[in-house]
RNA sequence: CGGGCUAUAGCGCAGUCUGGUAGCGCGUCCGUCUGGGGGACGGGAGGUCGCAGGUUCGAAUCCUGCUAGCCCGACCA
């Protein structure tokens, strides 16, 4: 993409509303505007970040043998009395009526439609285990909302629900979800990690919440310091395999780690002193067993090799989408802006033309616009007629991993420079190896984008 | 929902107390110079002063009502 033809509407200056550094950056990043109180508008680099973030989610649930679908965001009221959380779930639900006088809602999660869909369409135990999943717009009439996308009324959100013949399969897909999400927020920088939560208004006795440690968190976490230093990483994980899945969920849930609704003042105490912490996080996620709540209330069976129907054994798990841009702005920024990790940033590397109009420069930088299109980067070159200072003063802004900056200087030795957002080193080399070791960097970290 | 506050150009703000027909910085447009960390100079464009009503010869300014948004707290992916 060049720059002139883009649309990127960035600030010099913090919008007065902005209280955290998550919400300015986006702002002045021209990532997002918002349209009324807790909700947005995504403009383009903010919808790209959206995006590579969903299909990052996408490719870890289908890698889990889950099922992508999509339900809508207006529901009906009649499924939400049956269930009986219709009362339930208060003023946090927007409740719209249509010209008919039916009462609807702007769905707040999906268990009510997804338990009408399941016991519409699966009547027997041989099609079982299902989980099926979507990524979808979600509404919460959040009394304040905040912090700009971190706590919005409308947020992307993936949700998921997995039926079961068996409590023992319904933990398999518990921690099948666990160790996917691990990967999931791995592959965008991001560590998260798995606390013993409160189920809330979603119902259930297992249930865990995935916190991304931030001073502008609001949970408050306590947690024995030798969590963070477990990691997926590279390992092999065989999602059918129960035993390797509950061995790495074990693993990864042994350690004390609780939100400050579970957490345990006894226990805690029984952890090392060096190694006690009480820090803030942002919840990015969170998975539930709820056994039969859902599907009793609302007759969800099958027939069991005995003929006999069976209630089935639910869980539902969700990832914030739209939650993860502040999340991961949160924990990966500095002064001068936001800094991508390589998993979700909306451009490969930006192309800085420090003299715009020097016919070598302006070629030169087009031969590297060709160069990464052809081995499958996207680069964002920024082709203003602007100074050098404020293409820079840009491109950290908005916070691409790496920039090759081009200028008469270097070219006459045959070299551009190719610097890292995240840690200002710099180095000379020729073009096409600038491209090469870009290439050599994003192998693994490509993400479908838009 | 309790407490605090704001609304004036795309963004950040002054002007309101003491009424006289709206200003500054950034951005933006045109031109010249410049060219490795938000450059300089010159010239422009851009505002129903949140909305409605009232007082007044005259309202951004005073009065009444409303709306929207922000911050702190209690609740939540």
């Amino acid at each position: 993409m060049r720059l002139t033809r883009y649309f990127l509407p960035v600030l010099k200056e913090n919008p007065a509303e902005a209280q955290i550094v998550s919400h300015r950056l986006m702002l002045r990043a021209g990532m997002i505007k918002q349209a009324s109180a807790g909700i947005y508008s995504w403009l383009p680099l903010g919808f790209k970040v959206l995006r590579k973030i969903e299909n990052i989610v996408h490719e870890e649930q289908m890698r889990a043998g889950h099922i992508p679908m999509l339900m809508p965001t207006l529901q009906s009221a009649d499924l939400w009395r049956e269930s009986g959380r219709y009362d339930d779930y208060g003023e946090e639900m927007l409740r719209i009526t249509d010209r008919h006088g039916r009462d609807m809602l702007y769905g707040p999660t999906n268990e009510e439609l997804i338990t009408d869909i399941f016991r519409a369409h699966v009547s027997s135990y041989r099609d079982l285990p299902l989980t099926l999943y979507h990524i979808q717009w979600k509404f919460r009439d959040e009394i304040r909302p905040r912090f700009g996308v971190m706590r919005g009324r409308e947020f992307l959100m993936k949700d998921g629900y997995n039926f079961d013949l068996t409590k023992e399969d319904a933990l398999h897909a518990y921690n099948r979800h666990l160790v996917s999400y691990l990967r999931t927020y791995e592959r965008m920088g991001l560590q998260a990690i798995p606390m013993r939560a409160d189920s809330g208004p979603i119902g259930g006795d297992d249930t865990h919440e995935f916190l991304v440690l931030a001073e502008t968190g609001e949970s408050e976490v306590f947690y024995d310091s030798a969590v963070t230093d477990i990691q997926l990483g590279e390992r092999e994980i065989d999602y059918d395999d129960v035993d390797q899945c509950r061995a790495v969920m074990e693993e990864f849930t042994a350690l004390y780690a609780r939100t400050d609704e579970t957490h345990d003042e006894a226990k805690f105490n029984e952890i090392p002193e060096e190694r006690r912490r009480s820090a803030r996080g942002i919840e990015v996620g969170q998975i539930f067993y709820f056994g039969t709540k859902y599907s009793a209330a609302m007759g969800a069976t099958v027939q069991g090799p005995d003929g006999k129907p069976v209630e089935v054994h639910m869980g539902s798990h969700g990832i914030g989408v739209s939650r993860l841009l502040g999340a991961i702005i949160e924990a990966s920024h500095d002064d001068n802006g936001i800094i991508w990790p390589e998993g979700v940033t909306p451009f490969h590397a930006g192309i800085v033309n420090l003299k715009q109009g020097d016919a070598e420069a302006d070629a030169a930088c087009e031969a590297i616009y060709a160069a990464m299109t052809a081995v499958g980067l996207e680069p964002l070159y920024d082709d203003r007629e602007e100074r050098a200072g404020a293409k820079f003063a840009t491109m950290d802004l908005i916070g691409l991993p790496w920039r090759i900056t081009v200028g008469p200087r270097g070219l006459k030795n045959g070299v551009v420079e190719l610097t890292s957002r995240r840690t200002g080193e710099n180095e000379e080399l020729p073009p096409e190896e600038a491209v090469q070791r870009l290439a050599a960097i994003y192998e693994g970290h490509m993400v479908r984008g838009i």
